[in-house]
DNA sequence: GCCGTTTTCGGCCCGACTGTTTTCAGTCG
């Protein structure tokens, strides 16, 4: 249910907050622990409220993060709506702690002494108190902190949040290109979450090892995409891009490259988690290398180095596979990569065919024989036209005797076209009754039935559910396009269960898609990896409405690959016969 | 307040940069 996630969201919310609070008072320890129970809440969703539905604090217990103390406030806030601990800080306290915080460089001890000395308690405020210059007026305070604290504000309120990963990964690219020519860099890569291929971006991370850091430093300061320069350091500095993110770039000595390109794709909680785990093994990890802990003459822990030059080695010198870049999110891929069974997820570059393809005959921008050139151009060797069906008036829908007709045309570019085949195909509507928009016997001579929802986008959980398992329930039906419909950013994605979804594609042996379109990445990494648990087949599709579409297909890989999915677990890297051979082979089972 | 390949008690990641300091606190990643 909706709600639910609301909750659990609120309770993210809530832990955050006892986490600043006790931040403030310098409380030790414990701000560590609501923060990493508040990541939980939000990581967990709908998850939290079930636990507790089945089995109380008890149950609350074996979440990761939540121990007696926040397991008896998360059962108090499902029981009576609040937390009373929060409260009494609020009442204490009356401070919109969530929102000032979102304010880059505004920390705990910053929110409390804005409060403390000027009542700032919100936005709103903090904005008067800019404008009447008392910010400076705080204790270690000054003009130029102030002068920051206002830009970034302002920046806060113009950024629409992260930034997709489909646009910033060209711009990282540029930047990487036009550093790595100048005289005396070695290496030149970008980290962080662009590195990890998350489906959003907060900053650009770059690292470069050189003989000339000055050099190095200069030109990064003065590319021609920088709009404001707000650190300028030996091996350190951030700028803002006129496109509203931030770069970051670290200059190291080249025999530490593998320890700084760990230490800087992170994510954080993963490298937390490995550096707890090397101290348990008398090892300290730092972005120079890995030393091993020795106590010095005075009594202090003393390192002498052990490794640095390569990622490998480190992950190897502590027992443990390197796991890909798209896995290290903080979860369970560190037992994994201890006990040897991390996946060999899919490489890039192995979806040999796009399986949703749009052309002019509904709402795509290129006639058919364009964008199969173009496909061919990038490097596939087969696509499914899939076009719309006539439910979705608005863009020319195709009904039966249409797609016919275009069967006709296939066929005849078929027999032009040398070395790539276009193979028949839908995207069929699934309408409000969980029917199909063509007849079952249209639906039988096509290569590739492709389903999906573009009405109705509102039903309630168990509708919406039922709609789409009932035309997955089709035998003729092969593939679930983009199954939550969700827009990045605009649309929320209908409401379903996925795990009934995921069942069901099971039952019928039915695809599910990643659709790789920036816009949508849906599924998602999480329903991916649900996905590949369950033995359901993926398909990763770029939903090309024209010929420069189908560049989105990495995209759909690092999803794939976010979601542990092998090479296996995906259709379309098989070659068009193996494909066609699977899917009949299926069809006569049905 | 959480957690266990070092532990059920005693630990809890770590270094760079900024701005305000005259030796360091705060924030970030």
């Amino acid at each position: 249910m909706k709600t639910s996630a609301k909750t659990s969201s609120e309770l993210a919310k809530i832990f955050f907050e006892i986490a600043y609070y006790d931040e403030m008072q310098s409380v030790p320890f414990k701000p560590r622990a609501y923060q990493l129970a508040s990541e939980s809440m939000a990581a967990l969703g709908n998850d939290v409220e079930a636990a507790w539905r089945k089995g109380g604090i008890r149950a609350l217990k074996e979440l990761p993060g939540v121990g007696q103390s926040i397991a008896e406030k998360i059962d108090e806030y499902f029981r009576t709506g609040k937390v009373k601990a929060h409260a009494d800080m609020k009442k204490k306290f009356p401070v919109d702690i969530w929102s000032l915080s979102r304010i880059e460089g505004l920390g705990p001890k910053h929110i409390h002494d804005l409060y403390t000395v000027l009542k700032v308690k919100d936005l709103g405020g903090l904005k008067k108190a800019l404008a009447s210059h008392k910010v400076r007026t705080i204790p270690r305070w000054g003009e130029k902190s102030e002068e920051k604290l206002a830009r970034e504000l302002g920046l806060m309120e113009r950024a629409s949040g992260r930034h997709l990963l489909g646009v910033i990964l060209p711009v990282a690219d540029d930047i990487v290109t036009k550093l790595s020519k100048i005289k005396g860099v070695k290496h030149c890569v970008y980290a962080g979450s662009l590195r990890r291929k998350q489906e959003t971006i907060g900053d650009i991370d770059l690292i470069a090892t050189t003989s000339d850091p000055e050099r190095v430093m200069d030109a990064f300061v003065s590319l021609p995409m920088v709009e404001t320069v707000q650190e300028r350091g030996k091996t350190r500095s951030s700028v803002r891009l006129t496109m509203g993110i931030d770069a970051d770039l670290r200059v190291v000595p080249d025999a530490v490259y593998g320890a700084t390109l760990q230490y800087f794709t992170g994510d954080k909680r993963h490298n937390v988690l490995l550096r707890e785990y090397a101290l348990s093994k008398h090892f300290t990890l730092n972005e120079y290398g890995l030393f091993r802990l020795k106590k010095g003459r005075d009594g202090h822990k003393s390192g002498a180095l052990v490794v640095c030059k390569t990622e490998e080695e480190i992950y190897r010198k502590l027992g443990m596979d390197t796991p890909p870049p798209e896995l290290r999110v903080g979860g369970d891929e560190l037992d994994a990569a201890r006990e040897h069974r991390l996946p060999k997820i899919v490489p890039y570059g192995s979806v040999r065919g796009d399986l949703q393809v749009q052309t002019n005959w509904t709402d795509g921008s290129a006639t058919i024989e364009k964008m199969a050139v173009a496909a061919k151009n990038a490097g596939l060797s087969y696509m499914a036209v899939t076009d719309h069906t006539k439910a979705l008036a608005f863009v020319g829908g195709l009904d039966d005797a249409k797609v016919a007709k275009q069967g006709k045309e296939i066929d005849r570019l078929n027999k032009k076209l040398r070395g790539f085949l276009i193979l028949k195909g839908t995207e069929c509507d699934i309408l409000k009754d969980g029917s199909l928009d063509l007849s079952d016997k249209t639906l039988a001579t096509l290569d590739w039935v492709g389903i999906s929802v573009h009405s109705h986008f509102n039903l309630p959980r168990a509708e919406q559910t039922r709609r789409v398992i009932q035309a997955i329930s089709n035998p003729n039906v092969d593939c679930l396009f983009h199954p939550t419909c969700r827009l990045i950013g605009k649309r929320e994605g209908i409401d379903l269960d996925m795990d009934e979804i995921v069942a069901a594609a099971k039952k019928y042996r039915v695809a599910l898609e990643i659709d790789a379109h920036p816009d949508r990445t849906d599924l998602r990494d999480l329903h991916v990896r649900m996905t590949v648990k369950a033995g359901v087949k993926l398909v990763i599709d770029t939903d090309a409405h024209a010929p420069d579409h189908f560049r989105f297909i990495p995209l759909g890989e690092a999803v794939a690959r976010r979601g542990w999915a092998t090479k296996n677990d995906i259709l379309n890297t098989k070659t068009a016969s193996a494909l066609l051979a699977y899917l009949d082979k299926k069809r006569k089972r049905a």
